[in-house]
DNA sequence: GATGATACTTTACGTCGTAAGGAGACGTCA
DNA sequence: TGACGTCTCCTTACGACGTAAAGTATCATC
């Protein structure tokens, strides 16, 4: 019964999702005002603006010029609307990335793009992964992507196994930036006066920091990066963390590719 | 004044996370019952046994005799809490990887135990990264992994972004592989019976399947990889995933590493 | 023994997701 | 034409949540 309930959760999601065509006999009753796109768009806006937390399903109601509830006619649950959101707004990436220069640069550029589209969208980092529903719109991306990985001419098993790979580190790599954004964002202050004000009192709580982590301490010593005065250095970091990061992996794939 | 509040709590929040040294003195009334440790532990294991979603004040107090309320004495507020959950179950990682045998065993060793860890708390995944503050047991991993990788000889800038790297792919391979036990188990179906019901909801939905996604049917065609029956398919193959992305990106740092 | 700080409780406020039960709009069939 | 059934959308309500405010009991100090 519970399985049987379950199962017709799926299928009304999977429609959703998916878009399947509604049964379009005349139906009677009022017509509806609005329609499931209207509702996911105006909850986008929501979390694009004011993040997460500010959606709720009143919100997006008045938003419309409705209450929350309803929204309970076109969507089953909050949840559900988030899968809506997740899915749609992943239609903004593009495919076709020429292949004509090979592989690497389409998977850098493909990999770039996704990176600026989880910083335009920063909520989707907080939208828990652990939901194992694709969409349409995802499903087109990670088209996108094996499409490029396919020009390595390696084996499908290797492929689909670096396509989890890239998605992975972007999306790490997405968050850490976002992180970098947020933390001196939050308080206001500027990013030097960020960074002064916990390295202080960094030093105050763990005066014995350099002989806890000696490693860390020498690294960031030894380290020649340096972050211009007029850029954010914790994003800067990041960034450069991506960069590198990406060059790393595409040049593991490149041994496979040469190794045969 | 804003900015010295939010300095005030920033101080109060790394006080607590690095557990700087309570002012001793004898103090007037009542003694505290609980202490910082009590109440931390007492939330993990129902974030472990329950998920984040069962994480309440109110339960927490309840699992120590308490109500909610009482746990305001020890933590300025549940975001708090959370942090300090955080990095306490950071220190279940061990430290001391051998190095005799080379960076990359250790590297890997590191990883895959770092893994298991997500696993062992899956709650991590759901704690949003986007988290500025780091506490001790999470800085003395970095410390781990970042000894592991200087043995490479790079660059302390490189080995710097390859940490990041590392830590980005593992954290999103865990949820992958979190997100696969979940799939069949929220229903109560078997892997293979979840699978199977999956695809016939997605041929229903998405008949034209074939034609929108054309390389991610080849490339699940040619896909050599099998999964026994006693295994379960999603997960086995998150593993999988898992074991040869790192592969990659070992394979790249070891050309990082002969390119000098 | 009065004073005042502290640990903890009870109560309460505003939020949330959403169940329940209308009210009015509309197609269909008598 | 009108009764009926179905639909959208509303109001109300419930039980959760985080936490502010205020009260009570406990202790060290003067």
């Amino acid at each position: 019964m519970v399985v049987f309930a379950a199962q017709g959760d799926a299928r009304r999601s999977m429609a959703l999702l998916w878009r399947a065509p509604a049964p379009e006999a005349a139906r009677p009753g009022p017509k509806p005002a609005l329609t499931v796109d209207e509702i996911v768009d105006a909850a986008v806006a929501i979390a694009d603006e004011d993040g997460m937390a500010a959606l709720s399903m009143r919100a997006v109601g008045q938003r419309l010029g409705r209450t929350g509830m309803a929204l309970y006619t076109y969507v089953p649950s909050k949840s559900e609307l988030v899968d809506l959101m997740y899915d749609r707004v992943h239609a903004e990436l593009a495919g076709g990335y020429p292949v004509a220069d090979g592989w690497r640069p389409a998977a850098t550029a493909w990999a770039g793009d996704l990176l600026a589209f989880y910083q335009r969208h920063p909520w989707l980092l907080s939208v828990s992964q652990v939901r194992p529903v694709l969409g349409p719109h995802e499903y087109a991306v990670v088209e996108t992507v094996s499409a490029i990985l396919r020009g390595t001419g390696l084996p499908a098993r290797l492929v689909l196994r670096v396509v989890g790979t890239l998605f992975h580190f972007v999306r790490g790599a997405a968050q850490t930036v976002a992180e970098s954004r947020l933390a001196p964002g939050a308080t206001g202050v500027s990013d030097e006066d960020w960074w002064r004000e916990r390295s202080a009192l960094m030093a105050e709580v763990a005066p014995d920091f350099a002989d806890r982590y000696p490693t860390v301490v020498a690294l960031g010593r030894e380290d020649t990066f340096t972050v211009a005065d007029d850029e954010p250095y914790l994003e800067t970091q990041a960034r450069e963390t991506f960069r590198v990061g990406l060059g790393v992996i595409l040049d593991g794939v490149e041994a496979a590719v040469r190794a045969g």
